[in-house]
DNA sequence: CCCATAAAGTGGTATAAAGTGGTATTTTTT
DNA sequence: AAAAAATACCACTTTATACCACTTTATGGG
């Protein structure tokens, strides 16, 4: 799965590598390719199988609720399919960048089933927090069974 | 499993001697990889099969929950795979070394299931008030069972 | 207890792979 | 049909990895 951090420059043209760690990850247990959507202020992209399940998830609970809508709307709609390209890039449209604020500096992170994409700034800022966070859920994360 | 305290110097590119005596249990118990991950200020190392446990258990968690997304981008995220190379270390990327502050010379810790790596200082410190903390711990520890 | 031998640890260099920037070509839209 | 945008292709730069040699420390035998 996909693991590690790692600092990628994203250009003019909305492209950015994915590292080659991933890549790696994609061509033996996946296809190669990536979708793309929007959370928590930065993006979120899966393989595709694995897009498949959460969108196979949503469309399992019931489509009138507010929060459901809510779901569908803003994560479900914003996603987009992204092939790889030979030099092991993807695209990412000005929308996601917008909404993500990616302007050079990006940080690139595994997160087991899935890959976020943040500005560095923004990631700096969610690093430190998520350590307090942590540290302040032990007890909670201990019940989970960690 | 992994036992004792050894110091070790951490070159320009990061390589750090992983310890024989560690090196001995990781050939005959597991593989010789490592995963590496930050934790307490300091890194944590995992044998690979020990490390899967810990990224299956954070898989089957509820991914939108804060307190696991916050283990996952701290925790998960930080992780890295580092084989052994042919004169027995391992490479700490940047930025590893970065949150532990390991400069030059590194304290390389078995603690049984797992390896913790210090820089020097910050060990220093640690293993002094550890003793103190310690014996204002008996009454939980107890609790837990010891 | 000292010396010899082997193992472990450290530093540097060469080679390959990954990442980034730019240009050309094709496709789409007006 | 022309312009703009998107896509694919190519080349260069940088970074990571593997290899090799040396130094130091530990170990065993005389």
């Amino acid at each position: 799965m996909f693991r590690g951090r790692y600092e990628h420059t994203i250009d003019a043209k909305g492209r950015i590598s994915v590292p080659s760690k991933f890549r790696e990850v994609l061509a033996t247990q996946f296809d190669e390719r990536l979708i793309v959507t929007n959370f928590d202020q930065c993006l979120w992209a899966y393989p595709a199988p694995e897009w498949r399940k959460v969108e196979e998830k949503v469309a399992s609970l019931p489509q009138f609720k507010t929060e459901v809508k809510a779901l569908q709307r803003f994560f479900i709609s914003a996603a987009v399919e992204s092939p790889i390209d030979k030099q092991g890039r993807i695209i990412i449209p000005s929308t996601l960048r917008d909404y993500a604020d990616l302007k050079k500096d990006c940080i690139v992170v595994g997160m087991s089933q899935r890959i976020e994409i943040w500005g560095k700034e923004r990631w700096t800022q969610v690093f430190e927090t998520a350590e307090q966070t942590l540290q302040g859920s032990i007890d909670k994360l201990t019940e989970l069974g960690i």
